[in-house]
DNA sequence: TTAGCTATTGCAATCGATTGCAGTATCGCC
DNA sequence: GGCGATACTGCAATCGATTGCAATAGCTAA
């Protein structure tokens, strides 16, 4: 029943009583072998359990059929651990990846002790890379670029990056966010996040594009820095938003996780959402819809985002031009801004 | 600067005037290689970035030094996809197998096409499996265990598998969340989670011990069947708990999704937490404590479990018995719960 | 009948590193 | 001076599948 030792190609050609090269070119549908030979050897090869060695194959195409993608953190911050849209980005990834027959080596750089590029490609580890990492410049991508290694960015485009970056539409998003605020009434506004990021930083450039629109006077618009967290989106808040209001009425936070914090913030001070202060985020991750007051937000399209990633790699690979993407974003009103019914 | 085609440990040889088995023990700093030779091969392929073909190494050493992680769905629920529990887990998995010199392959088996055991392991794409799934009883997984395939799983031990299962001292958990409960006074509670799941099933029964230690009749423990969700928290809440007010009091949900659901169900029908309904989750995620009220919560050790897996598939790997494990968990005390202070 | 095709199949090299075993040099010591 | 031990180093086989090219068989057309 259970085949003792690993059964080889070989074995498989001498059970079908032909040579290792037919065997071969059967399984792999080569139209130049015999129908009937071919089946014959599919069928032997499946009453084995036979399985290509993946690593031969590997070694002798010179490919690995396999893709790494890298979680790129902010080694200070250490932010995105836990943040839920990555997983799902991730997700969708992975489908994608194996509906195009590639495996999924997945690679956290927390210690950046290896230089990617190598470790990942020279080695033959994988034929290509992803990274994401809404991260500010950061040099080992800048490296990369310089190099012929296959890879695509999942971020921001700050406007001249030598690489394809596939990301939303973020200084859309920012600009709906802040046009959504404003149609509330909201005239004093604060941005919470860390512009240093390129998606955040458009985020917030999309924020002011839709304040000079409204004609909003640019020092009602305040920037506060912030990390990832909720933690550090109640800290801000309690330390810096407190002073000014009652002026301050509406808040639109670079994440969700940034946005609960504040929220958290507010209502210990008894502010009342969205009545005193309005408040939005971005990237629905599924609390949102749950908290109270449920929270508005901005949606990032991760199904499309994961696809493009994987396809625009893969053209990339086949030697194409690679394009920059961006992906529309979806503004979702919830009770945490929406002062009018 | 940047040398043409990738270079092999042949030219690294040829450059250092030596032979290829040379090198190759140099690099691999087998000590019976002259220390002086051994250096000057090294910094030559430093200076060259020669990097080991590790397609090459794995197809003569017959090991893939590389360890596939299966994230198993429920076909039909597809819980979990975003549970940001599960990022943090495989965090800590990617991080303790890179230390052990593992890369990982991650996949996500939503089309549960192919048959874990052999596509990883008969194809060398992998050396040992590590799943995890809150699952049901997953046929894939018994069949596993009848197999040599080296693999652990993540999950809620029920007592008889026949295979190691690292995971939360769910019952424990389940426990510690019903006698707090009870210590604030809750006489009806409710359990809100699936309990056809082996972790979830635990943490009910840690539930139940807990009411029977302090004497509850049965029949003051109601279970309801509710997804991983937040959103099935909140209907279910909606459809079955608000006929059981005012006597309910409590309610444990079997994951902080889940009682976030219940929290907005309950907020909505203006009933104060924790003073009417005390609520306990399970899982900590990053909202919990910036929720309002923010969530009390059992917290699961991620660290500990995502080592403990690592370790124990090593070991397994090395013909050791594998051992199930159990690990601790931490009642976390917050608003939702806190009647008293 | 035979050259010329076409349709199949097999031979053997190849991918790049690892490793058992054999070979060489050097040294100490009697 | 010779013998064995010690310390390195190299030869060549090996892992398992793929593929360019050669080989064979069967068949048609002249």
């Amino acid at each position: 029943m259970n085949d003792k030792k690993m059964m080889t190609l070989a074995d498989i050609a001498k059970l079908a009583g032909v040579s290792e090269s037919t065997a071969s070119r059967a399984l792999r549908n080569n139209p130049v072998i015999n129908q009937a030979t071919r089946e014959k050897v599919q069928q032997i090869a499946a009453e084995h359990q036979f399985k290509v060695n993946a690593t031969a194959r590997n070694l002798r195409t010179q490919k690995s059929y396999t893709i790494a993608v890298i979680i790129a953190f902010d080694a200070k911050t250490q932010q995105s651990v836990s943040d839920p849209f990555l997983l799902e980005l991730l997700g969708v990834i992975a489908d994608e990846l194996s509906l195009h027959g590639y495996d999924m080596l997945l690679s956290t750089s927390k210690r950046d002790d290896k230089d990617w590029g190598s470790y990942f490609l020279d080695s033959k580890r994988a034929d290509g890379l992803i990274i994401i990492g809404q991260g500010e410049h950061d040099p080992r991508v800048e490296a990369l670029a310089q190099t012929q290694v296959p890879f695509v960015v999942w971020g921001g485009r700050s406007g001249d990056e030598p690489y394809p970056i596939i990301g939303s539409d973020n200084r859309q998003g920012g600009r709906l966010a802040a046009e959504h605020l404003l149609s509330q009434g909201c005239r004093q506004l604060v941005f919470l996040g860390d512009i240093r990021h390129n998606e955040i930083e458009q985020r917030h450039l999309g924020m002011l594009d839709a304040c000079q629109a409204a004609g909003i006077a640019s020092d009602a618009v305040q920037q506060l820095s912030c990390d990832f967290t909720a933690q550090d989106g109640y800290l801000k808040t309690q330390q810096h938003l407190f002073a000014r209001l009652p002026a301050l009425d509406g808040i639109f936070a670079a994440s969700d996780a940034i946005a609960m914090g504040a929220m958290k913030a507010l209502l210990e001070h008894d502010i009342a959402i969205p009545q005193q202060v309005a408040l939005i985020g971005f990237d629905d991750i599924a609390m949102s819809a749950y908290c109270t007051p449920s929270l508005s937000t901005v949606k990032q399209n991760t199904q499309s985002g994961g696809k493009a990633l994987v396809n625009q790699l893969l053209a990339r690979m086949q030697g194409q031009q690679p394009l920059s993407e961006q992906l529309a974003v979806k503004l979702l009103c919830r009770q945490s801004s929406l002062r009018r019914l």
